[in-house]
DNA sequence: GCCGTTTTCGGCCCGACTGTTTTCAGTCG
């Protein structure tokens, strides 16, 4: 799949000719082109040779060639032509905070500014104050741009955020200023990583609010600070946004605070085609307050289902809900077991019975202890013998247990696609997860397909083995293996650890559009890792699923006629 | 450059905040 390469290759053309100076909507264009590209689950390649680009969401003539031209040649003539005359460094500096495409081409024409490091320099030794329009103050925010660049390096885990966000939330509330008090942003919609914390409260008393906010223990820094709205940074880098509203207004305050931005756009402009207008204040027709109280009645108004927030994502989310074909997505409270967890038999830091108890406070009625099996030696992987014992324990607890435990593993699947332990050994487990560890430049696809035609193998934990913060989706061929989990009955997983939520939520949604049947897992290491399951819930929904997609939220009994 | 329950031409989301300006452009979400 291209998709990834040719969305990448239209939000540089985006760049570039918004700094070269391009009118705003052909830049718009290009973006929007780019998002459709990016988010779609059929491959760019295949739309191109049956000569259907043009029929994508935002592609007409001009882009449909460009994007030939670039799957044809494998680089695309409109770029390069871009490129003369442009320094490679100049779109780095558009990542900056308070530095747009207009500023990028002021420093380049009047100092010769070619890149952050250049940039640096000439704020240091003063020289940007020179130039009309720039002061002394610019190179100082500019200054502490870079260095909240360089702190932060790129987006943070959703799961190292919610935690973060949650505190803020307790101490708006704790404060006395402030009534209603919610996230909103990407933290809300579920996206894998984010960029900032979004959030919202209302308030009689507005710069109180706002005060307390600029002045709680973890702010290191006042971005911007209004009447209604501010920014601060945390010591962590990491920056909130925090806006102040009335009751009134509260529900598409809510709305335009939770995004996505390009899901708001469309929603104004249909509020604009029904003749009214849409924005954090209200619905209004001809001035007159129509909705905004809550996002439910915005919706309404505008002859729409209420769409969840994890998945505002223009991906097809405005069409269902204008014809009342939304999903009803999964909840957390669906959720009766958890089907992939460690303890001390191989690599995780508890014993059976302490995370079976600590599953039994979630209210599960099943969990399966899923250690490696075979010869993964980094995980402390358990031999046949281990398996043995680990049996006997498991039925000796579930004599007096409240929750009922089953005995799987994780196994390896190695370079030549042959599982790490032997079918005899395996067939006398409850259920088998299968993943790729290592070797992960092989032939990936090809190994995948080759577990789930073993009659053991259940689940395909981790399928595409990505690491967010450190390692990229494996080359995987996701159709390919969609079609062969829905043939071959094998469950595909959706792991929850924070730096996994592999599935994503757009191969989820592909999975589950095919009819395969997912399981959430939190491969928990530890207790408190089981609360990761929030993480994948809030994937699996992204991904558009439903909760008679997912084995986990099934009775036991069910839950097992679902395995091979 | 794209698109059509207002349109095949003329629009394209909208408001807050900052820094530099004496009325506004740039940036952000």
């Amino acid at each position: 799949m291209k998709n990834q390469e040719v969305a990448a290759l239209l939000y540089e053309i985006a760049d570039l000719m918004e700094i070269k100076g391009e009118i705003a909507f052909k830049v718009i264009a290009y973006r929007r082109a780019a998002q459709t590209v990016e988010t779609m689950s059929k491959d760019v390649e295949a739309v191109w040779q049956e000569g259907k680009l043009e029929d994508l969401q935002g592609v007409g003539k001009g882009i449909a060639e460009t994007i030939a031209g670039f799957l044809e040649k494998g680089k695309s003539k409109h770029l390069d032509e871009l490129k003369k005359g442009f320094p490679p460094g100049l779109v780095d500096m558009l990542e900056l905070e308070g530095i747009g495409p207009k500023k990028v081409k002021l420093f380049y024409e009047k100092l010769k500014i070619k890149s952050i490091k250049d940039l640096e320099k000439a704020c240091k030794s003063g020289k940007l104050r020179n130039v009309p329009g720039l002061g002394e103050k610019t190179e100082q925010n500019i200054l502490q741009s870079i260095e909240h660049a360089k702190k932060r390096g790129g987006r943070m885990l959703l799961g190292y955020a919610v935690p973060i966000a949650e505190q803020i939330v307790a101490e708006m509330k704790k404060s006395g200023h402030a009534e209603r008090v919610n996230v909103a942003g990407s933290i809300r919609r579920g996206k894998e990583t984010i960029g900032d914390i979004d959030i919202l409260v209302t308030s009689e008393k507005p710069d109180k609010a706002i005060e307390f906010f600029t002045k709680m223990k973890d702010v290191a820094d006042v971005i911007a600070k209004g009447p209604t709205k501010a920014s601060v940074h945390l010591h962590s880098g990491l920056q909130v946004d925090l806006r102040v509203l009335t009751d009134k207004e509260y529900g598409s305050a809510l709305m335009y605070f939770t995004g996505s931005k390009e899901h708001n756009v469309e929603m104004r402009r249909i509020a604009i085609a029904k003749r009214m207008k849409l924005s954090e204040y209200g619905l209004l027709k001809s001035d007159k307050f129509v909705a905004g109280h809550t996002e439910e009645e915005v919706y309404k108004q505008l002859g729409m289902q209420f769409v969840p927030p994890e998945i505002r994502e223009m991906r097809g989310e405005i069409e269902a809900a204008q014809h009342g074909k939304l999903p009803k997505l999964i909840e957390l409270r669906d959720i009766r077991g958890d089907l992939q967890m460690h303890t001390k038999w191989s690599d995780g830091s508890n014993t059976v019975e302490e995370m079976a108890q600590a599953a039994s406070q979630l209210g599960y009625q099943y969990i399966c202890i899923t250690d490696h099996a075979g010869n993964m030696k980094i995980a402390n992987a358990m031999g046949q013998k281990e398996i043995e014992r680990q049996r006997a324990e498991i039925d000796k607890i579930n004599k007096h247990s409240d929750i009922h435990i089953l005995q799987g593993a994780e196994i390896d699947i190695r370079a030549d696609g042959r599982l790490d332990v032997s079918n005899d050994v395996l067939k006398k487990l409850d259920i088998v997860l299968a993943s790729l560890h290592s070797a992960l430049k092989k032939d990936n696809t090809s190994r995948i397909l080759a577990a789930m035609d073993n009659p053991n193998v259940d689940i395909i934990a981790h399928p595409s083995g990505r690491l967010i913060d450190r390692r990229e989706t494996v080359a995987l061929d996701m159709p390919k293996i969609i079609d062969k989990a829905k043939e071959t009955c094998t469950i595909l997983e959706i792991d929850a650890q924070p730096n996994r939520l592999d599935l994503n939520d757009v191969s989820v949604r592909a999975a589950v559009d095919a009819g395969c049947l997912i399981a959430i897992d939190t491969d928990a290491h530890a207790p408190d890792q089981l609360g990761f399951m929030k993480l994948g819930v809030l994937t699996a929904r992204r991904g558009w699923t439903k909760k008679e997609d997912v084995i986990n939220t099934r009775p036991l009994d069910k839950m097992l006629k679902c395995l091979k």
